[in-house]
DNA sequence: AAGCTTATTATACGCTTGAATAATTCCTGC
DNA sequence: GCAGGAATTATTCAAGCGTATAATAAGCTT
């Protein structure tokens, strides 16, 4: 006797993959990590709990994926936002503002980031995708800040430029962190008006020298 | 029949519920969240899991106990570092440099601080100690502030006394951050020197007003 | 030294988890 | 249109989880 299957879709293994990524991403956002279960994923990603395991080695590897994708869009959004400025100030701009404006500076975001970060220090897979986009981040904002550096012709050596990159991370990550966690402490523009005057003032750079095109922009 | 039974030793209830709770954080540090399992942490504690119910409510309240013991434990070996500083602008330093220098900055409360950091989230009262120790650690902070702009006799409103407290919170928790995770990256006394240079130009001072300081310190 | 209270142990229960296996449906190449 | 292989489902499994309950050992009181 035959039992009642579910008909279903074969789907490219591409963007299965990408499903259940965005399955587990979904669960981790709404339910912690703890909640994101190999059912629950499946449920959300509309499939059964095995197939999880023909696209992954298990449930740990496709973690690691997620964890991947979360990062590099991360970063990547910072960059893509940089780049559409027209000189090296208005790129070194437009990334600071990007890192602590949505959607960098979301719940969601946050909650991913979150639930991996503990990751790091057990598994050491976790460990080698934070460290390459640690690097990877510090680097553009290194070129970011030669090229302005060059532009407003102040010598500044390189492993001065590695310093300030590593000051001006820090200090946007941890706004990112803080205002994001307490996002109802702050006020709409705060953040992002506090991150510019504090590069500025990191910079050594005159009050405005940033924030000031900020306005500019703003208005139109 | 009568079945062996382990003796015990019948403890306070302070000792007791501290037992527990540093069991606790030994496992989360040994093993991550994941690895803290009532069981494991009862082994550790030397005694058997049931107890547990018997000092909490259950694994949920342990949990969010262990956590208020780390976030106090930070801020206030910061806090008891600053104090011991002779006038203002020692204080000052002395908290910047509490914040990125061991034991603060040591795998281990990385290790307990990423654990829990997810759970903010999700649980409330997760929220209300982060909630409780952010403002705490602002304040502090923007206490210290306050004194040193007056030492230093310049005139600085409050709320510039805030911004300037998220700021300096900002970078010190992103250099804390960053830095513990990437150990190997910074040399010994790299992440403190580039906290106090960053500090100085948060707060528009001269190159070395803080940081020339920390040597004389360090030679005597 | 006996008795009372309770901190602690021991054991069991019900549930969920990630993983393994076998059956079935889908799609492609002929 | 029909085989054959691969994707997907359905089901099962063993292990581990947090919790509940009852028995017992410990220490205090008198």
């Amino acid at each position: 006797m035959t039992v009642n299957r579910r008909s279903y879709h074969r789907a490219s293994e591409a963007e299965r993959r990408e499903d259940l990524i965005a399955a587990t991403l979904d669960c981790i956002a709404e339910f912690g990590i703890q909640g994101a279960t190999v059912r629950q994923i499946a449920t959300r990603a509309g499939v059964t709990g095995g197939l999880i395991r023909h696209y992954f080695a298990g449930k740990d590897q496709m973690l690691q994926a997620a964890y991947r994708k979360v990062m590099t869009g991360m970063t990547e959004t910072a960059i893509a936002a940089a780049i559409e400025g027209e000189n090296a100030r208005s790129r070194l701009r437009r990334f600071i503002v990007a890192n602590v404006t949505p959607p960098v500076t979301d719940p969601r975001t946050l909650s991913l980031w979150a639930a991996f970060i503990s990751h790091i220090q057990t598994d050491p897979t976790f460990a080698a995708v934070h460290r390459e986009n640690y690097l990877a981040f510090l680097e553009a904002l290194e070129t970011l800040l030669t090229a302005f550096f060059r532009e407003e012709k102040r010598a500044v050596g390189p492993q001065e430029c590695r310093r300030h990159a590593i000051a001006l991370n820090a200090l946007v990550d941890g706004l990112w962190l803080e205002g994001t966690l307490a996002a109802d402490l702050f006020a709409d523009r705060e953040l992002a008006e506090n991150a510019l005057t504090s590069v500025e003032a990191l910079l050594r750079l005159a009050p405005g020298e940033l924030s000031a095109e900020q306005q500019q922009k703003e208005q139109r």
